[in-house]
DNA sequence: CTCAAAAGTTAGTCGCACCTAAATAATAGT
DNA sequence: ACTATTATTTAGGTGCGACTAACTTTTGAG
């Protein structure tokens, strides 16, 4: 189950491309929080390549056993692909980590940075990131970094689109697609583990209206002032996620 | 003068392959601290390569005119290649610095992790490291930092090899390219800013006895135990580049 | 001064990761 | 069920950076 051992390949094995690690990292990722299957054409979009450089590469993967794949269907990975697309996974979340907590990066400015990063460093270098940030287990946005050992934390979390008016939830997670929206979430106090609690829903799509409620560190409901609320667009809706907050749904309202 | 703007190239520019950089780096840090002339057959063997694919690889550089190279002669930098190999030798020993400085690398470790990561972070990243460690001149063996404006701030060190018996002087730099010697000389409390007195040279190359001067922190001389004496061979004489103690020999000898 | 050895270049090839264009399989509309 | 559309694969080609092998120029030993 080991997950480690990328950079810096030791000694005999015959270490993967860049671009295959690419390959197996997007796919693992995509079987994480959704179970749509990955075709040619998705991937092909998702890494900005024409469908034919996609459909070579995964046979090249398909005969180094990383993937399964009979033409026209969708594509999985082996055990040994989903190692190795963990392990790389990890390591572009515990860099983006590292960017944030110890260069002073956005979340929004980690990504792309990462992108490169995570194929350039040694093993070496990983583990000092990680004993340094102290064995992180989620990433900037929520995403659960895989440990050395293959270990995944996932948050019991859903989109706010499937909260109900009246539903309150702790945001979990925030995809990170689209780094526009997460600079706007940011000015908009939406972080990880804060409360929102959903108004009202509008119909056909136009929105949902939410109050992002204040972080209640002194337990004595302090001097909290009127929740912002605001509205927030479908892609948003779909971006955040959040993990129910059980029957009760007004934590607020338990002491007050 | 600008050295800046490698990494995620901005816009219209169609930046140099990490090979071609590779090449201008190694070209530029050759004429640092010798004028000998840079020839296909000594890059061959710098950049583990074959002599043939320097040819073209040169043949390539010039027709971009970073380098001037007439066929059989020597290879030279333009002002603009002199400029983008400077501005990698930056990026490679500020990520050397910080990988020591940040990451508890010793110095024998960095340079390999430095070679990939100086392709791979961004100028974003760049002016962090360089800010969180507060504009360093040098790195940890010594060699100089190229500031963002292309400044650079040589010592005026020598190899030990050019020393007299009798003669001292401080350790300015020690070339990184042999990462056993550098742990060798580790272990021998060989550091930067050290001093070091020349005991006495033997013969036919088999090695010098010198002294290493234990740090003066406490100006008050200290409980200073025996200065260890050891016997350096070529290869440790050639590497360790110092500043002459001008004409007191004895620096030791002033007040004691 | 000559000629062998060393240094450098040229020519041709290869694998990788991409592309476009063309062919084929799967899917959906009527 | 048949066809139009879409998805996917195949075929053929490109640039890069490496290689080997063969050739040319320079160097230096006697």
């Amino acid at each position: 189950m080991a997950v480690d051992a990328i950079g810096t390949e030791g000694a005999g094995e015959s270490a993967l491309s860049p671009v295959m690690q690419d390959y197996l990292k997007v796919i693992y990722a995509a079987n994480e929080w959704s179970d749509a299957p990955v075709t040619t054409s998705w991937l092909a979009r998702r890494l900005g390549v024409a469908p034919s450089s996609v459909s070579n590469m995964i046979g090249r993967l398909t005969s180094l056993e990383l993937v399964h794949h009979r033409p026209y269907a969708s594509i999985e990975l082996t055990g040994e692909g989903q190692q190795m697309g963990k392990a790389m996974v990890r390591r572009h979340r515990l860099i983006e980590t590292y960017l944030v907590a110890e260069l002073g990066y956005r979340w929004d400015q980690v990504h792309a940075e990462a992108e490169v990063l995570e194929h350039a460093i040694s093993d070496l270098m990983l583990n000092r990131i990680d004993a340094k940030l102290g064995q992180p287990t989620r990433d900037p946005h929520g995403d659960p970094i895989p440990g050395p050992d293959g270990t995944v934390i996932m948050p019991d979390a859903v989109p706010l689109t499937e909260l109900q008016a009246g539903d309150s939830g702790v945001v979990a997670r925030i995809c990170d697609d689209d780094p526009v929206l997460l600079r706007y979430l940011e000015d908009l106090d939406v972080h990880l583990d804060c409360l929102i609690r959903v108004i009202e829903q509008r119909p056909f799509g136009s929105g949902t209206q939410v109050e992002i409620v204040p972080a209640d560190d002194s337990t004595t409901g302090s001097a909290r002032a009127a929740a912002p609320s605001i509205v927030l667009g479908n892609e948003a809706l779909t971006s955040i996620w959040v993990v129910r907050d059980p029957q009760q749904a007004a934590t607020r309202g338990a002491d007050g």
